[in-house]
RNA sequence: GGGCGAUUAGCUCAGCUGGUUCAGAGCGCCUGCCUUACAAGCAGGAAGUCACUGGUUCGAAUCCAGUAUCGCCCA
């Protein structure tokens, strides 16, 4: 290995591809049932064709990928199953977008020819987001990649719908839909986002018939008026009694509707009077049918004021109120303006209050819902609810963070409405409901024409989420039987945003226990949204967004990986900026060059020795010093902990113990404590040094190897080679942590403390680096004294002492610095170096320090109810301590006394 | 209106089952260092009434109740 040419800063671009094509050539991804090992499998969120990958997606799937090849490691038959769904308005929407360019819409080319267009575009341009996830490394199955609008999907979906509907669970029927004007679709409900919008109360008089009279309503949509089928008042408005059953004239249109009284009115509502608009308002509706209101449509599917309007009538519609010619056509907006118009000149409008209400807009076009009166399919959930309830609150589906999202999803589970399936689209699963000219409906995959009996397709499409719900199974195969379907199903994890829990989480559960009989997952976890700086939601429209490629591209996909998960902690939100990316391309380049130095002081030999056997070799043969020995005992806890940390989804943990491991202890301990002997010439001990930081090394890249897997790639195929030709065939290293040793770490941390002290003095006093001093310990017993003087070395390494000398009783020099360490007392002579004032406030503020602590246990100790009621153990705790902190701080009293005379 | 979450250092956030030398990390800041792995680095340091009020307890950042502010979801 010629390492002394290893570059000094590593350089991702030199590597990411490379290891991504290695990964792919040799077939690391793909899974196939094997009945010798166990399946784990997740199913991919799927994006939506038209995605570009966004740091949303980069966070999701760096999630999923962590937890893959994690399990990969520890011996599963792992499939990370990929793939996107078709988006049915989205797509529908980029790809009318396209045709407007050349000055056409979907009608002009036609259902079929619209349809065509759309493969040919996916085909172009869907696995955009496919080859973006190929970028952050996700060791996807991609031999497995599936779509919504497959072949073998779109069967399921026909045989789902088909099976629903013979069970009763699917039905046609009229009713009030969240209807997207800028699609000309339906929506379901979960598809409405709700916004407080600044909008106005319009008091408008209508007038009685027969009467001078008028009364007053009070709305925010005053174009809706020419859908009025009556008014209503509330139950217990007694001044308005005397109204019920009278006639009132409906402005523009002079349509006679009756007073009513209803209990959905709220009496100190505006003015106590309500317009019904039953096909136009889901209360109004819910109104309409308790009275029998007539209903009455002013609205097109694009939300343009009829020329007529009309009234429904069963499944009938009626062309027969004509509406006044400078209203017809115009858009409802443009309409209420002039509606408004018109009634303030005709006197009309008592007045127009600001009025701050909360209005749906749809989630993918974002303009505001209008409540429409329309026929359209829908799922009965009530029946499929109940059994995907029972699966989280018997636990037999677990959702991450634990507790977070139980009450939550129960809630939905329990209160959940009627699912409106169908939409007004081109681009999706047609339902396969036929019509015929007498009216009789066939359910069927296919045309059931006869010569004599034509059909026609329903034209509706399905809701995309439809789909979506499938996808556990879906795509291993079913329908059909198979050996996949059998391995894989149920799938083990799911990860995705809280906020598709309804839309889809909820459904898959449903779907899975209603066509498989079993679960489709038994983990969820909800990982936390990414915001900017702000804390604002990232989106196109705010342009706060921060592209995970431009950052792959500028940091490496490691460091946008390893960044992101430094930052998460539990499900909780990201608040993220561009130069936080910078915390994984410091920690890769940390790596590169922790390698970079073991490589360099490598010598032939010495890594055939770093694995279990060959380190408890060196071990038994007292090869290791105590600082070998301290890095396997804290390697060893690490294992322990991230793989725990791992299992529980506690990413947060997983990065804190690999941080403070690989940073805190590995480089900033371990690398500097064993320099000493790897510059030494004593072979065999600077051979075993060699080999336990090999040892060390290499299993820290494989504790990593989940969160950055290039870089722990590219170096163990460096450093690792001889053991497997890739870090992802290699075992997750839980067979190798068994040096966990206590007195070990006690006697390192004494070490550390007397070396941390030493420090502490030479950088307050400013003694130059270039000034290696004497220390005299006092207070150590034999055993501390031995191990001082054995360890010589790491001090004059690591604190810049040319000698220690330990004893039980050393007199204090003059003019020496001082500190102590628990029962320890350092003295560091410094003539001619010692700023008396500078040492004085050091020994000062350790006073402080000292008596704060002496005082708060002496309260402590002193307190009857805290000596009887507290737990011995506890009490005899902070009994040593304060004995402890009593020595301590006599000897620094002593020292400043020193100091003074 | 209902539910959930947050409030800890200048900033972003950890802190489990109440007691471990418990008040932490990263960034930023101050001081000193190009010390033969790394200046994308090393060593040292300053910095917090743990939102507020009450309660439970021998003991509360941690458990409970209420208040305030912010955010999200649902109606």
């Amino acid at each position: 290995m010629p390492q002394n040419e290893l570059p000094k800063t590593y350089d991702p671009k030199q590597v990411e591809d490379r290891i991504y094509g290695f990964w792919l050539e040799k077939n690391y991804f793909h899974a196939e049932p094997n009945p010798d090992k166990t399946p784990y499998t997740i199913v991919i969120p799927p994006p939506n064709v038209t995605d570009r990958l966004h740091m949303g997606h980069a966070y999701n799937n760096t999630i999923q990928d962590m937890i893959i090849r994690f399990k990969k490691m520890r011996g599963f038959e792992t499939l990370w199953m990929p793939g996107t769904d078709h988006a049915g308005i989205a797509t529908q929407t980029v790809m009318e977008r396209s045709l407007k360019k050349e000055g056409k819409s979907r009608y002009d080319v036609g259902r079929e020819k619209f349809v065509e267009l759309t493969w040919e575009w996916k085909e172009k341009h869907g696995s955009i987001i496919i080859n973006q996830l190929k970028k952050l490394g996700c060791a996807c199955d991609w031999e497995r990649e599936r779509f919504t609008m497959d072949e073998g999907l779109s069967k399921a979906v026909e045989l789902v719908f088909i099976k629903l509907y013979d069970k009763g669970l699917i039905y046609k029927g009229n009713r009030i839909v969240n209807w997207d004007p800028a699609s000309a679709t339906a929506l379901s409900d979960d598809e409405v986002e709700f916004e407080e919008v600044q909008g106005k109360l319009y008091h408008i008089r209508y007038k009685l018939k027969d009467s001078d009279e008028f009364i007053t309503v009070a709305t925010t949509r005053p174009e809706t008026l020419l859908g009025d089928t009556g008014v209503a008042i509330a139950l217990d408005d007694e001044a308005k009694q005397r109204l019920i059953g009278k006639t009132v004239i409906i402005p523009f249109v002079n349509r006679e509707v009756t007073i009513f009284a209803d209990e959905h009115v709220d009496k100190e509502f505006g003015t106590g009077f309500v317009k019904a608009t039953p096909a136009h308002d889901p209360n109004d509706f819910d109104m309409g049918k308790r009275h029998g209101l007539a209903q009455v449509i002013m609205l097109d599917h694009d939300a343009r004021i009829l020329p007529v309007c009309q009234v429904v009538e069963g499944t009938e519609r009626k062309d027969e109120l004509p509406v006044p010619e400078f209203l017809a056509g115009l858009d409802r907006f443009e309409a209420r303006k002039k509606i408004v118009a018109a009634l303030e000149e005709m006197g009309q409008i008592e007045k127009i209050e600001e009025y701050t209400h909360s209005v749906g807009h749809s989630y993918r076009s974002k303009v505001p819902i209008e409540p429409y009166l329309s026929e359209q399919w829908f799922v009965k959930m009530k029946p499929l609810a109940e059994a995907a309830l029972e699966a989280v609150t018997s636990g037999k589906i677990k959702l991450y963070p634990e507790g977070k999202w139980d009450r939550t999803y129960a809630h939905w589970m329990t209160n959940v409405r009627d699912w409106c399936i169908s939409r007004q689209l081109w681009w999706g699963h047609r339902i396969p409901v036929w019509y015929n000219d007498n009216g009789d409906i066939k359910v069927c995959a296919d045309d059931p024409s006869t010569p004599g009996d034509r059909y026609k397709q329903d034209p509706d499409v399905l809701d995309t989420w439809f789909s979506s719900q499938l996808w556990p199974f879906s795509t291993l195969g079913w329908p059909e039987k198979n050996a996949d379907l059998d391995y894989f199903y149920p799938t083990n994890t799911l990860v995705t945003g809280p906020d598709i829990i309804f839309f889809w989480v909820a459904r898959m559960i449903m779907a899975g226990l209603e066509f498989m009989g079993d679960i489709p997952f038994d983990s969820v976890y909800f990982n936390g949204i990414i915001r900017d700086v702000h804390g604002k939601k990232m989106s196109k429209t705010l342009g706060n967004g921060i592209d995970p490629l431009a950052m792959i591209d500028k940091y490496s996909a490691d460091a946008v990986r390893y960044s992101l998960l430094a930052l998460s902690s539990e499900g909780q939100d990201i608040n993220l900026a561009i130069k936080d990316f910078e915390i994984g391309r410091n920690f890769s380049n940390k790596l590169w060059n922790a390698f970079r130095f073991v490589a360099m002081n490598l010598e032939d030999g010495a890594a055939a020795k770093a694995n279990l056997a060959g380190i408890q070799e060196l071990r038994e043969k007292s090869l290791l010093d105590l600082a070998d020995e301290w890095i396997l005992s804290r390697y060893s806890e690490t294992v322990i902990r991230i793989t725990a940390a791992m299992e529980k989804f506690k990413f947060h943990d997983v990065n804190s113990a690999l941080h403070s491991f690989f940073w805190g202890e590995f480089c900033d301990w371990y690398l500097e404590l064993i320099k000493p002997r790897l510059f030494g010439d004593d072979a065999a001990r600077k051979q075993a040094t060699q080999a336990t930081a090999v040892f060390a090394l290499r299993g820290l890249l494989r504790l990593l190897h989940p969160i950055i897997p290039f870089i722990t790639e590219e170096i163990w195929q460096q450093i690792g080679a001889e053991v497997s030709e890739s870090i992802m065939l290699t075992d997750w290293p839980e067979s190798e942590a068994v040096f966990a040793d206590r007195d070990v770490e006690a006697r390192m941390a004494l070490l550390q403390a007397a070396i941390m002290a030493v420090r502490n003095i030479r950088g307050e006093l400013n003694v130059p680096p270039q000034k290696y001093a004497d220390v005299l310990i006092s207070g150590a017993d034999v055993d501390t004294a031995e191990l001082l003087q054995t360890n010589m070395a790491y001090f004059s390494h690591l604190a810049r002492i040319s000698s220690v000398q330990a004893s039980a009783h050393i007199e204090r020099p003059k003019l020496s610095a001082t500190s102590v360490v628990r029962k320890l007392e350092i003295f560091m002579p410094l003539e001619g170096l010692i700023d008396i004032d500078v040492e004085r406030q050091r020994l000062s503020k350790e006073k402080t320090r000292l008596e704060g602590q002496v005082s708060g246990l002496q309260r402590k100790l002193q307190n009857k109810d805290f000596l009887a009621k507290a737990p011995q153990q506890v009490v005899e705790n902070e009994q040593r301590k304060l004995n402890d902190f009593k020595l301590m701080l006599e000897k620094i009293e002593a020292n400043l006394a020193q100091l003074a005379g």
